[in-house]
DNA sequence: TCGTAAAACACGGTTTCCCGGTATTTTATC
DNA sequence: GATAAAATACCGGGAAACCGTGTTTTACGA
């Protein structure tokens, strides 16, 4: 199992070769680590399919992308999701797309360990904190998993940097009638009551 | 030098003995490592004053009053903050507090060995790309990153649920006036148009 | 090409927020 | 006991958000 060929991804170079030193003091000695997409696809093609540590930064929400994009083209890559944050969405979302594992920062690279091998023996492993997060989240605030369309989204995203309905229209030359559409639209949608929990909203389902 | 005592402050587990591990792999071998500030006063009383590692997450600002209080009472002590962004009002801070150095999570670990033993001679070490930031990020908003006072904090978690100014003022049974007035002092301090804003706000600094 | 969803536009009415002051009472800390 | 910080409270006016209901135009797939 010492060969197991493992990649992984990061952009933060420190906390990757980290992980690499910890990993290789555990007897895992095949180790590549990539700070983004650009080679990934010629590691792929690797007769052996590795095992990917992808690290999900929260900045960008890409790395949801870019685990879609590796499960679509290679099935038989399994792969390792470590984030910082236990957010609901993410979770539903990578394990729609089917990763194998989903572990926090805070844990002991123990636990990192030990999901790694029950993965590479056909195994899922998730951090356990994240079963009472769901399990938590669920009875809160009913997620309507309102779809906003680009527009709203855009939108959306100027309200969180502090536009007023009138600025907003300038910036994009609307009508303010447009604009206070769109956002009634989104209210109604979410079934929200107004941009304090719109905002809140769209934090904890990934939009902002 | 191998022998000196180095803490590293992180919540953040597996980044911390990741690089932990980093560490003794460059001949670094009494290190440790402490997830809050629980026992740091304890490992301060020590004979040698340490370098102390600490990780800057940007969810609580709090490791820069945890920096400031250690300069306060440990002069001696060397800090080397390791952040993930390149956020102007922290590095202006904990210049003014005084760290001897400061470094992004994505730099490499030779740059990080390179930092401690710079600040180890008495230097003090900053990543290069911090200074182009610096003049990028001058003409954007600067966030006061004022602090809120308790009762703040949890009128701005109602605010996010979607509570109007009178619905929290019952919740609490206090006069509407108060918690417009709370209301303003927040935007006041943080220097900020609207709840949007706000909320935003409050997210991105891990107050909800 | 028909239907439908998205996007854009309109407007009057009500409520709430935002801004500007000012001021008293607790609570903490030295 | 002095001082500062926090929490409480008030007011008036203007701006913006929120509500309800509606039309037109564009785009795209069935």
């Amino acid at each position: 199992m010492s060969d197991q060929f493992i990649i992984i991804i990061d952009d933060h170079r420190l906390f990757a070769e980290g992980v690499g030193s910890l990993l290789e003091g555990n007897g895992f000695n095949n180790i590549k680590i990539l700070s983004g997409e650009n080679q990934l696809g010629f590691q792929l093609q690797a007769a052996e399919p590795p095992l990917i540590l992808l690290d999900l930064v929260m900045e960008n929400a890409d790395g949801i992308e870019l685990a879609a994009n590796i499960k679509l083209n290679y099935p038989a890559v399994k792969i390792l999701v470590v984030s910082m944050h236990a957010r609901r969405i993410y979770l539903e979302k990578l394990l729609k797309i089917g990763v194998e594992g989903y572990i926090l920062k805070n844990v002991s690279n123990q636990e990192m360990v030990t999901a790694i091998r029950r993965i590479l023996q056909g195994e899922r492993y998730f951090s356990p904190m994240l079963g009472e997060m769901m399990l938590r989240n669920m009875t809160e605030m009913e997620y309507t998993a309102a779809v906003l369309t680009p527009r709203e989204k855009e939108i959306l995203k100027l309200i969180a940097e502090g536009g007023s309905t009138k600025e907003i229209a300038d910036q994009l030359s609307l009508s303010i009638n447009t604009i206070e559409t769109h956002r009634k639209n989104m209210l109604f949608k979410t079934g929200l009551r107004n941009v304090a929990q719109l905002i809140k909203w769209g934090y904890e389902n990934g939009l902002l």
